[in-house]
DNA sequence: ACCTTTCTGTGCGCTATCACACATATAGTG
DNA sequence: CACTATATGTGTGATAGCGCACAGAAAGGT
């Protein structure tokens, strides 16, 4: 496979032009994630932007008393480190491999000198960001209103879309890290979703069994945020 | 009061060099915002990007069954309309007056014509942008894991941050909007910050007495929020 | 094959919050 | 000044989710 081939892998850098993808291309580089790996941790200093392929990652916050929940979810319709070219350089997030896999990194500089052109790179930088606005936005508005298995739904159905399979590799402890509740509720929810035949576990393997199940019972938030991905980006 | 010494009243407006500023003078006006009025509604068409002085604005979403919840509040420090200048036009949010009071407006081109000069004007409404993320990622963790009373501290500081008066106009009801959370939770919330001594309200006054007792109570996400906004902005 | 670690299941009491119902108090209006 | 709309206070019962404790089952290392 070329170069090009795969790195279109990321949706991003899929939809530029011949003209921007070919400055940008020498200065791509694939890296692999495992599950479970930092990518940059709240406040830390960041060298490169992340396009994930294969792979996605989470976006949480750890409060002073250890507890977390995550606010976003980037695969490959996205970037990890927006903070990069927002100006901030960094963010007091911790991004989290949440599915293994392949991404295609980008020295800041690199990046920021296409950035600085004001065309599509730009263009699309900035769109992918009001969609992950808008995402955690409704993520903000959603820990507030739903339960906890509207919320699991939301989160399989998400993560369900990054995955390039029906097989979802993760605890019910690491998921409830996500959605910012205890083990046992997820425990107690995901039993249900299994009693109803949407997906079936053990051990820390997930399978989506009937997505359309799953779309029936999740709250309108998963739609509110694909559809605003959508218009922004088609 | 000349224009420049009005408009500067937004710490946006206010921090740019004179040649920017004078180039964008001519297309700033004054509106005025009475409490509760809608600024733009969900999905729809905006036509100015607004740079609020004495006024404060919340953006919020409201689900299909009429519930709703704020995910972020703009006063003097920022500006409303962000998805003018990230390429979205529009967002799937409602933009609600909070505090009564003046803003200025610019059309969406004059403010596009200078984003696109790719200077200071673009930088600091990257970065504000990037703040006003945190808020919002911040507003998405405190609403999974902290409790009313906290939640209610963390609001009334914010508000009262962007607000010229230690007197807020708001009911408990409009409040229970805002948190997300029914009225009667904020009635029962805000009988023990008075009963503490924090605040004291009647009929839709709210008067905040001790500031230094609120800042003890609430949970870190208030100053996360704040540390992060000056760190971008100064 | 054994031991250890990890993952999931379950029970129990507790608290925050909800939903609803209604009482009371104040402000504004004619 | 009476009337009405609005704002707040209170009670009651239901429920979701929490914290803790522990049991059983599966995986993995040696």
């Amino acid at each position: 496979m070329t170069l090009a081939a795969e790195t279109s892998g990321n949706r991003l850098l899929g939809s530029l032009t011949a003209e921007a993808y070919e400055r940008l291309a020498p200065h791509l580089e694939p890296v692999s994630f495992s599950l479970g790996e930092v990518v940059y941790e709240s406040g830390g200093h960041m060298r490169h932007v992340y396009f994930p392929t294969t792979s996605h990652i989470s976006l949480l916050y750890t409060m002073l008393d250890g507890s977390t929940a995550e606010m976003g979810l980037v695969g490959n319709e996205g970037v990890v480190g927006i903070s990069l070219f927002m100006g901030g350089e960094t963010t007091p997030n911790r991004a989290m491999v949440q599915g293994g896999g392949v991404a295609f990194r980008m020295k800041a500089k690199a990046m920021l000198d296409e950035f600085k052109r004001g065309a599509e790179f730009q263009h699309l930088l900035l769109r992918y960001t009001q969609a992950l606005i808008t995402q955690i936005s409704q993520t903000a508005v959603c820990n507030r209103l739903h339960s906890v298995e509207q919320r699991l739904c939301r989160w399989l159905l998400m993560t369900h879309d990054r995955a390039d399979s029906d097989e979802l590799q993760m605890t019910h402890e690491f998921i409830s890290n996500m959605l910012g509740v205890r083990r046992e509720g997820v425990t107690m929810a995901a039993q249900r979703l299994q009693e109803m035949g949407m997906i079936s576990y053990v051990r820390g393997h997930i399978i989506i069994l009937d997505r359309e199940q799953l779309l029936a019972r999740v709250c309108e938030c998963y739609q509110v945020v694909k559809d605003e991905h959508t218009r922004l980006l088609g």
